[in-house]
DNA sequence: ATGAAAGCGCTAACAG
DNA sequence: CTGTTAGCGCTTTCAT
């Protein structure tokens, strides 16, 4: 099978063929410029013609526009980021970027390493789930690039974020637990990172609970659960961090031989797809995790356009809360 | 706050302060021509203490490497990619690549966009799941860019592919409703495209058995369920195209009041992550997600250098079918 | 409204 | 082993 020497075309051959000069061709296709519509016409024909595609190479070179997006989060395996994750793609595209997906698995030396990546790979911004990165990070690399945070405060007024309203589900989530007759709280905390929203609000509303920390997944929160079990047996009700948590934490209940709600109940964070069809059905936190995503993207869009528009000061940074309630099911 | 002017740091920079060439800092950093181990040392200290980082533009336009990957698939929100784009990610970080991700929803139209933005994005090769696409598409992208076809046989003997036994799992599956007793088995099939592997397998294995097709979701399995259900009353097992259509239809069922697996038995597909914690306990057809993903950038890889080798005629691509078991749980 | 000139930052090819 | 010479394909001045 040969393969072609793939001869690109370009805006020299296009020039050619419609017998105008390449930065009339530049200006037909980027509608910059003043051009008089028929030549405008021609030109996009003689393109169409010749399947012509610019380089983002070359364009690049002159823009320093790539026409992607990097999208920075701990791990696609998680249901809760692919959910997310199809808001972003889906706004994205909607808006002319691409995306590219790095994981970092929570670990400060692979945010920063992602971080590095999409800035060399020309992205135009980058939105982050980072859990590891101490806020000075983030700021200096907002000074590189259009940044939004995501689900965790804006490390400084002027660094748009958009976060899940983690304060207000976790009340939800405690007072349920409480209205249900509950006095014996416990939660499974799973950032390892920097930001503690959940867990602080936990505290609150449910002073003096035992609070155990674990990885963010499956496993983790069987892990924790087995330990906060361990130290406090009286505890009937537990508050995950996440479903994936949660469903770990059933897990370990069930080994115990205790029943879920029954001898102990369990409240997850994240409402994943399939927290329905569990067994218990999972009583959650829902918040829009699509919405999450392609609010994302509309907030880093006007991050990188008032950028362009050279408007450091302008309207200021979004800082959006999406809301967040309580599904309650059968596991509490 | 002030933007910087971002003054970039140009490979002359290096030389200049390194006391060198430009040519002599492009062979310390991209280990290619003859140099010796002092300058080198010296200029690659130089990049350091200047932070210098390489455009991807400039050096794009020489190489026509941008150090990306397409991966195309139909819905990251399908919890089946997550598992596989894990495998995919970090295999190409190994390889030094990032991935950009593209959801198509199935369409042959998204499916052709996905590719041509892959294309005018300057990626150096594609992964995808293709099922609206037909052969002679495929085959065309191939010859413009180093392809990797998955979970769907080869468009060509010299385009690669990677997939998991289809035929091997739905047959396990088949075989395992006979075994138990059921004479009555019907199929959710959740296949939209042109690739109809698990169809086949399972007319061949049950001769006769009715076939309904739907959208490979959630609610395309209860849809297709309630019209099987009603044109054949008598079915007690489903096997379904995939986990979210066993969900599905197990939802159906329990809306019509027919327990699982009393009344029917359910198999799906893929074996989710959760599925041992659904009610009932989804028994399905395990294949190894990440592997999967692992396996495809591999073969990708293998094209890659193929065809910078000017190797047309190599080896010849791979074709790898990635084993496939059955995992009894209790819903069928 | 259009064209000509001038690079963007890098590497391949060839000298030395 | 190192330096010089040419562009890669595009957009941005600046003329016209």
């Amino acid at each position: 099978m040969e393969v072609e020497p793939s001869v690109r075309v370009t805006i020299d051959d296009v020039a050619r063929a419609a017998g105008v000069s390449r930065q009339t061709v530049s200006r037909a296709m980027n509608g910059k410029g003043e051009i008089s519509a028929s030549t405008r016409r021609r030109v996009l024909a003689t393109i169409e013609e010749l399947d012509y595609r610019p380089s983002v190479f070359a364009r690049g070179m002159r823009t320093q526009r790539a026409g992607t997006l990097g999208l920075i989060l701990s791990d696609i395996a998680n249901p809760f980021f692919p959910a997310v994750a199809r808001g972003v793609f889906d706004a994205a595209a909607a808006h002319g970027f691409s995306v590219v997906v790095h994981n970092t698995d929570a670990h400060a030396g692979r945010e920063a390493a992602a971080t590095r990546e999409i800035l060399d790979g020309g992205a135009e911004g980058v939105i982050g789930f980072f859990e590891a990165l101490g806020d000075d990070e983030l700021v200096a690399l907002h000074r590189r690039l259009p940044l939004v945070v995501a689900d965790r405060r804006a490390p400084a007024p002027d660094v748009a974020s958009v976060s899940s309203d983690f304060a207000t589900g976790t009340r939800l989530a405690v007072e349920h637990l409480l209205a249900q007759g509950h006095r014996h709280l416990g939660m499974l905390d799973g950032a390892v990172g920097v930001d503690h929203v959940r867990r602080h609000a936990f505290a609150a509303a449910a002073p003096g609970a035992p609070i155990v920390t674990g990885p963010p997944t499956l496993t983790g929160g069987t892990a924790a659960a087995v330990q906060l079990l361990r130290e406090h047996p009286d505890v009937t009700a537990l508050f995950a961090f996440n479903d994936l948590m949660a469903v770990g934490a059933v897990r370990a209940l069930r080994e115990q031989g205790r029943q879920v709600p029954g001898d102990c109940a369990v409240v997850g964070y994240d409402d994943l797809t399939l927290a329905a069809d569990l067994d218990p059905p999972l009583t959650t936190v829902h918040t829009d995790k699509y919405e999450l995503g392609s609010t994302l993207v509309e907030a880093l869009d006007g991050v990188i356009r008032a950028r362009r528009a050279g408007d450091g000061a302008a309207a200021g940074p979004e800082h959006r809360l999406l809301p967040a309630t309580l599904v309650v099911r059968r596991s509490g």
